[in-house]
DNA sequence: GCCCGTTAATGAACGTTGTTCAGTAACATT
DNA sequence: AATGTTACTGAACAACGTTCATTAACGGGC
């Protein structure tokens, strides 16, 4: 009853998220416009904008794959003593950033003040800070470990936001590994129960 | 042996300057656009250019004089001892991005991958890093206080940009005051001489 | 007194951006 | 065959940063 679909739109989403990330990690957020991102499907701006109601959606589906990944690489960290499994996280988190600046980039430009995170963004959020609670609480039991959670996130977020934005060595001339797994460690020596 | 200047030069750079403030504080960066700005100061976007070489060179501006308040006002903090300083400090911090969120979003928006940071940039991140530096070495006499410096900052830094970016509701319900405070603490017990 | 060199400032233009939407093309149904 | 419905195009729009030919207005030289 309609013009049969030129691309197959499953296929089309995905193909446009692909060249989407590409041109993010190749040029940064500048580097992702509407005729470019088209170009490199092989479609025109307007068909974006049917699938994706425009660029904002197509960052936002970028976006979530990002984190999706996020979340299937730390998932896939090794087992490990509570202490120990968190300096891998640090680093797991500090890597994948390093991998993917151009995308990570994206993850935080430009939210403009009166759009709400989808449900998803702070489902994840959640889930990150809940996966580092938990060996929070191990070490500590008796301190408040979604709260302590909550600290450590932003500590190293505050490391890994400059490193991203390429700014890390206007402060600091160690690396974001090292800074983060310090921070870690700030964090575990402060609460550690004393072992006089 | 020229036209006058129809605008004292000095005036004409301080009017630019507070005008982009004042519509950076309004509309955050997307708000600081070269004909918004030119019409706000009543000259044409022509004679921006030819004072400041482009919008970067004006956010520049406005950065020096952000970075300039900032140290003011550490400066003027009262005396106290160096973990109560640590802790105005703090505060200061935190209070002084709210009351400048826009300006403030402007100090870490779009630096591109290749421009180099001028010297006064670094300078003032250095200063502020010896000023926290110089209690934490007070408290903590063994321990690397430049580093522990880094270190706190990225912290506070990580809860700054998050609430610069209205963004910290997705990680924690506390205030970044609040969060500001704890991140000194942490760091205060983490380095703090075993008293027992 | 007149002209001219020099500089300040304008404002029209260029290219690019995100976004929209009237068209067009192509199939399913009647 | 005619019609309805949808997918897709691509031209258009407004706004952006930036450039630069043009204009305006003065001091100094003849």
């Amino acid at each position: 009853m309609a013009r049969p679909r030129q691309y197959d739109p499953e296929d089309l989403r995905r193909r446009v998220i692909v060249a989407a990330r590409g041109l993010l990690q190749e040029g940064g957020p500048p580097a992702l416009t509407a005729r470019g991102l088209a170009e490199a499907v092989g479609v025109t701006s307007g068909t974006i904008y049917a699938q994706f109601g425009g660029l904002r959606g197509v960052i936002l589906e970028v976006n979530r794959e990002t984190f999706s990944e996020l979340r299937a690489t730390i998932e896939a960290l090794p087992e490990a003593s509570p202490e120990a499994w968190l300096y891998s996280l640090a680093d797991a988190y500090v890597a994948f950033m390093l991998r993917r600046q151009g995308v990570w980039q994206a993850l935080f430009e430009g939210p403009r003040r009166d759009d709400v995170a989808p449900d998803w963004y702070l489902q994840m959020i959640k889930q990150l800070l809940g996966r580092i609670a938990a060996p929070l609480a191990e070490i500590a039991p008796e301190e408040d470990a979604a709260g302590r959670a909550e600290e450590l996130f932003l500590a190293v977020h505050g490391i890994v936001a400059m490193a991203a934005a390429d700014r890390l060595d206007m402060v600091s001339g160690r690396s974001p590994e090292a800074l983060a797994r310090e921070a870690v460690a700030t964090m575990v020596r402060a609460i550690a129960p004393a072992q006089s």
